[in-house]
DNA sequence: CTTGACCCTGGAATTCATTCCAGGGTTGAT
DNA sequence: ATCAACCCTGGAATGAATTCCAGGGTCAAG
């Protein structure tokens, strides 16, 4: 526990990321190539925790690994790319409020989709053509926009 | 115009789904094998129109094509499953507010976090290491849930 | 000396919606 | 006859994040 340097596995338990997913990172240039032992095995320092949960941190807020390598690019390499991940942030918090803008626009039509239905359905005995589907056309789309790539956000389990 | 018969280009251009994409829905079975003409051309009716954009609506709305397929497989075969389709959008809903919920946490975040950086950046000249990334850590992660698949939904152009 | 728990590698598979490709055919107009 | 504008096919490619695989090494405990 007390230790400064990190197997790979005990790094992929203190940051609940797989050792998999870390080797990736570590090709994508996220993460430094480590330090290795005699017999080949990563040796992380202690700080390196830091670096991957701001990693998974930075993907949940919608940076992308592309985007997180040319950043570390810079710092890896002395720089100090600061001044354009606040810039990368500032666009983040943009998609994010279209994002939801969209999201509301899409519930309030699924909304009324469903009551819609539910009129119907009220009137259709089981096992009857309803025509939910059908009826879909009613509804005009939303602006193109990303609404086709916001559905991605709908989880599965 | 005034035709009762499409021909897959036509189609397209009225539902601005590429020629391509019409394809593939067939082939996923969401679109049934329409009609040929002698030389092989596809002659859909005019009510496919109507078929089309209830597939781009309820692809807007967070259903997925295997979940279409699924569905137009019960109706093709001339079954009704308007009750498996309302209980699906409920679902969709359900992951439309659960993502709601958390697109708002993670603006909340952002926000702070980028506050956060403009005080570090107001004392720090240009050029120098303000530390950003960093800092990320200090910002907890929301519930693991979905936000890992949420950040798909923030456009790239 | 064997078993189990680690670790290594590069590359492939996955998921999903969509696009692109190569190679080829049928029309209609010039 | 030839060009453009269509249409056909099946299969492969894309992007993004992540996982899985085969084949192989290291090490401590029993």
């Amino acid at each position: 526990m007390g230790q400064t340097i990190l197997r790979s596995g005990e790094l992929a338990r203190l940051t609940g990321v797989s050792t998999d997913l870390l080797r990736h990172y570590e090709r994508m240039g996220i993460l430094p190539r480590p330090a290795r032992a005699s017999n080949g095995h990563r040796l992380y320092p202690l700080q390196i925790v830091a670096r991957v949960r701001a990693v998974r941190r930075s993907l949940s807020l919608g940076f992308s690994l592309q985007e997180l390598a040319r950043i570390f690019a810079v710092k890896d390499r002395g720089g100090f790319p600061c001044r354009s991940v606040r810039a990368l942030a500032d666009e983040k918090l943009h998609r994010i409020e279209q994002s939801l803008v969209e999201l509301k626009a899409l519930r309030g039509q699924l909304r009324e989709i469903i009551r819609d239905w539910d009129c119907h359905l009220a009137k259709t005995p089981p096992g009857q053509r309803a025509g939910l589907l059908e009826s879909l056309e009613k509804f005009r789309a939303l602006g193109k926009s990303n609404s086709r790539k916001l559905k991605k956000g709908f989880s599965q389990s």
